[in-house]
DNA sequence: CGAACGACCTGCAGGC
DNA sequence: TGCCTGCAGGTCGTTC
C-alpha cells in the first residue's frame, strides 16, 4: 500500500507513542516475510530503549541504542499501536510490547514486507544506494536531467528507481507525469532540463499535499482504534482509464510500463 | 555495465 | 457456488 507520504505519516503517527519508551518482549507469529525476520530478534532489542524513529525512502528506521530495526511495509504492509491484549488476527505477523503498555503490531497479507536488524544502518546494502529524498534541496530538475542523460528507459520506470529517487511509487509517479505533461513512455534521457524542473516541482507539490492529507487523518490516530489508517489523495489520472482527462476531457488512456499499470493523458502528456 | 524479467505472497473482482 | 484469470500502492536478485 504505502509509497513515501503513508510510511512517514505512520511514522509521525506512531512514534510519539513509542519514543524513548524500552521494549519489553517481542512475538513473532510468522517469521517469513520477504526475508526471514532476523534470528534471535528478541535477544537484540529486548530491554532497549528506542532513541529515535525515522525513515529512508519507505524504510523505517527504528534506532535502538545498540543498533537499527529495518521496517519496510511492503505492498500491503501496515504498523498499528493497539492495547497490549488486543486479539490477533490473520496476518498479525510481529508484536512489539513496551514499557508503556502499548504493542507496535504489524500486519502484512502478502508478506512483501521486512523486518530486519542492523548494527550499522549507514552500511546496510538495503539503504546505502538509495537516492536523494525527494523533499530536499539536492533533488532537483537539475539532478534528474543530469541522471538521466543517455539513459533510454522509459521515464516513468526511471522515476520508480529508488537509486535514483527515493520513495516514489506506482501512484506518485503516475500522478506526478501527468502534472508536468510528460508521457510517461518517454525514454528518460530525451526529457529537457526545463521539463526535469517542473517534474521535480510536480513530485514535490505531490509529496506534500499526500503529507498534509496524512496530517489530516492522523487526528483520530491516537482517539480511535489506534491505526494511522491509510488514506487517498484526490488522485488525477490513477485509476481512471477511461474517464475524461481533467484538463482537456480526452478519455484517459492506459498501458503497462514495466508490468506495472499506467495511466495517461494522450494529448496533455507528450 | 544497464535494463528487463522473474520471483516472492495473499486477497479480491470478474468471467464463465 | 466454484473455479480460473488477472490484478493490486514493492523491489531485490537473476538473466540477458
Amino acid at each position: 500500500m504505502p509509497e513515501l507520504p503513508e510510511v512517514e505519516t505512520c511514522l509521525r503517527g506512531i512514534a510519539p507513542h513509542i519514543i524513548q519508551q524500552i521494549v519489553t518482549t517481542i512475538m513473532i507469529r510468522h517469521a517469513k516475510l520477504r526475508w526471514p525476520i532476523t534470528a534471535h530478534l528478541e535477544d537484540k532489542i529486548k530491554g532497549k530503549q528506542l532513541k529515535k524513529l525515522t525513515r529512508r525512502g519507505k524504510y523505517l528506521l527504528f534506532q535502538f541504542e545498540n543498533g537499527v530495526l529495518i521496517v519496510h511495509l511492503g505492498m500491503s504492509g501496515k504498523l498499528r499501536l493497539l492495547p497490549i491484549d488486543s486479539k490477533v488476527q490473520k496476518h498479525d505477523h510481529v508484536d512489539i510490547y513496551f514499557s508503556n503498555n502499548i504493542c507496535l503490531r504489524f500486519t502484512d497479507p502478502r508478506r512483501f514486507g521486512a523486518i530486519l536488524w542492523t548494527e550499522s544502518a549507514a552500511s546496510h546494502p538495503l539503504l546505502v544506494e538509495i537516492g536523494p529524498e525527494p523533499l530536499t534541496a539536492n533533488f532537483n530538475g537539475k539532478y534528474l536531467w543530469h541522471t538521466a542523460k543517455q539513459k533510454k528507459l522509459p521515464i516513468k520506470s526511471f522515476l520508480m528507481n529508488s537509486k535514483i529517487v527515493a520513495g516514489i511509487g506506482n501512484i506518485y509517479a503516475t500522478e506526478a507525469l501527468f502534472e508536468a505533461g510528460i508521457h510517461p513512455s518517454k525514454p528518460a534521457g530525451k526529457i529537457s532540463l526545463v521539463r526535469y524542473q517542473k517534474l521535480a516541482t510536480a513530485i514535490k507539490i505531490i509529496l506534500k499535499k499526500a503529507l498534509k492529507k496524512g496530517g489530516t487523518t492522523l487526528k483520530d490516530f491516537t482517539k480511535s482504534d489506534g491505526s494511522p489508517g491509510y488514506f487517498r489523495l484526490e488522485l488525477k489520472v490513477y485509476g481512471r482509464s477511461d474517464e475524461p482527462c481533467p484538463n482537456c476531457k480526452t478519455p484517459l488512456k492506459s498501458k503497462k510500463i514495466a508490468k506495472r499499470s499506467t495511466v495517461y493523458c494522450s494529448r496533455c502528456q507528450v
